[in-house]
DNA sequence: AAATAAAATGTTATAATATTGCATTTGCAC
DNA sequence: GTGCAAATGCAATATTATAACATTTTATTT
């Protein structure tokens, strides 16, 4: 995966429906091939991680559960679809945020590296060998074995800077 | 700032308490040229936070806190020490973990990487250009200009990898 | 189909981390 | 000393996350 979020920039107009269309099929595709259940929750879950492209809170997905039922689910219910989510790679944990994002490419378990927007909190993952390859020179200079690396940028994103050169 | 990290490697022996007088002699020395107050409590959170290399969450500096005077101080007065000390540069925040560390060079801004390890959970803190310029070439990239970089790598160090083959 | 086991969800309570708002004290300029 | 700003004390609360146990659903075995 080089290039996977530059196929369009999120922070411009897009067509957002296919980025959810083509989450939730991959995500169905991907548990059915791994003999994992998709259930309604998980399901919600991931819908309401791909509302946007912005990292979203355990408790602004429960308060959408709310909305979509009758009655309000517990924390718990949250929690254990997201955990079952990362668990299969479907959507990544921004830790300085605590904040969960869907994943571009659930194919391959990897941890992302995510730019992540001051202004418009849209967060882009990357994965540029080009990160990982720095970590673990760096790493390997302490005799350090990675096992995770988090690489959360914040900044500022092109369209946010093109917009406030206008203002 | 290239190799302060490597002056020691702090999973083996070394002399500790030369780390947390240095630590806090610089500190003392910058807030002086500041002209900032180092203050007896933001004093004794940093030297909480330097009690080790283990990064140290905010109740547990309360608790120390507790200990060391009559009575126990509300978190507040935590978390405003750690704010100032952060302002100052002189302890970094690890997001994956909620805890702080001591800054191994306060005497420039900069967000540090950390390699965190898992079995003995000592950080140590990279300031290597490599991992910058990774970032910063990333970015530009995607039009993406870095503001705070947050990059905190769990996996396991020279020490701990040394004592498990021998076991 | 009935019995059994395993997985998922419901529910209540609570833990862990962090902030708000306001009162009081301290240090310093005047 | 008076006045002001910074720092701290203090009570309450917000936010994020988990533990423990009951119930329901789904799959497997008989
Ligand atoms: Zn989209
Ligand atoms: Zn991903
Ligand atoms: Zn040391
Ligand atoms: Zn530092």
């Amino acid at each position: 995966m080089q290039n996977l979020s530059s196929m369009h920039n999120i922070t411009e107009h897009h067509n957002h429906q296919r980025c959810i269309d083509d989450a939730m099929t991959r995500a169905k595709a991907l548990c059915h091939s791994r003999q994992v259940k998709f259930t309604r929750i998980r399901e919600q879950v991931l819908a309401c991680v791909w509302a946007n492209h912005q990292p979203v809170g355990a408790y602004t997905i429960l308060e959408e559960l709310a909305k979509d039922s009758s009655r309000r689910p517990a924390p718990p219910t949250v929690y254990r679809a997201l955990d079952f989510l990362l668990d299969n790679g479907l959507v990544h944990r921004i830790a300085s945020l605590n904040a969960f994002i869907g994943c571009q490419d659930p194919s391959h378990q990897h941890q992302g590296h995510f730019l992540i927007c001051r202004q418009c909190r849209n967060a882009t993952e990357l994965d540029t060998d080009i990160i990982n390859t720095a970590i673990n020179t760096a790493a390997k200079q302490h005799g350090f074995s990675v096992e995770v690396p988090c690489v959360e940028v914040v900044g500022c994103c092109a369209h946010c800077k093109e917009n406030r050169d206008n203002d």
